[in-house]
DNA sequence: TTGGAATGTCAACAAGACTGACGTAAAATA
DNA sequence: TATTTTACGTCAGTCTTGTTGACATTCCAA
């Protein structure tokens, strides 16, 4: 098994290329909510409420079921969130016509307005960033990235792509 | 302006590519964290002692100001977590010989060896992450992470890379 | 030598995650 | 039709991990 390819390959992957991967996710990730975060606080929201907005904006009219599928947390810690920005009229909420158990989701002129300044501003740092690595750095970027994913969360992550 | 390069450059940078960017981060992360996630949780630790038991690992006999900058909370916050490590003997502490008020912090035997669970755990996620991405792949995910740290982060990143 | 800066500790609190139990309404099914 | 299942909401309680504020210790420089 000494042969070129798998000296390529172990050449690679080394303990170090790994670690730096690691770091740069931890880092990275750092930078990636830094800026909505400053936003959120003036409005005393937290990510939470910026992950709600976020998919809501997404998937207009969604169920809560499903945006609990999409943000992997529980109903008790979704429905906090969700209570807050329908209080605040962030957020509308329409009782299913075919299924009247169904709660529909959508985002009001403020929650719209609020998602867009929070997007915007998370939109502007990647935009440097993909400007900085250029093209081919982007397409390898997402690659890794969905391949990080768990298998259900990458289905989750294409159907956002596709709808 | 119009000239083809300003043109491919706004071809690229589309809204839904930086949709994409945003959403692919979101759940890489959950990826990237449910491994020791997991192993976590068996010792009744959680992610903030991952983070604590890397970093002394990856720099032993830093003191806490300088994990402070790292891992960017408080010192009150990081405290807390390194006080139950030390009392579980994970980390070892040695006061200062020039200055007594720093505390210089090291993983015990029983520290490394969970680090290394945790670190083998995450980093086999990310190998097969990387083999199924390739090379090139892995280069631009590099690039776009770094680029998107902001930039004190930057040079802290780098400098672990090659202290 | 004394006062300020740096380092670290203790106490209290808040956000946001969790579990478990329970209630209600609507849909599905036996 | 009667029962079960599903979707959603809520109350209560806990845990982790972040925050501030107050305080102790140590060093250094005026």
């Amino acid at each position: 098994m000494q042969n070129d390819r798998s000296r390529e390959s172990l050449l690679f992957l080394t303990d170090e290329q790994l670690r730096q991967g690691i770091e740069g996710m931890f880092f990275a990730y750092r930078g990636f909510t830094a800026d909505p975060d400053r936003i959120l606080e003036k409005y005393n929201y937290g990510r939470a409420h910026h992950r709600a907005l976020h998919f809501i904006n997404r998937v207009p009219g969604t169920n809560v079921n499903n945006l609990l599928c999409i943000l992997g947390v529980t109903k008790q810690s979704l429905n906090r969130v969700l209570r807050t920005l329908i209080e605040n009229e962030l957020v509308s909420l329409k009782i299913g016509t075919k299924d009247r158990r169904e709660r529909h989701l959508y985002l009001t002129d403020s929650g719209k307005s609020l998602e867009k300044q929070l997007s915007n501003a998370q939109s502007h740092r990647m935009r440097e960033a993909y400007r900085q690595a250029g093209p081919d750095a982007v397409a390898g970027f997402k690659q890794v990235l969905e391949a990080m994913m768990d298998p259900k969360l990458q289905v989750t992550y294409k159907k956002l792509r596709v709808s």
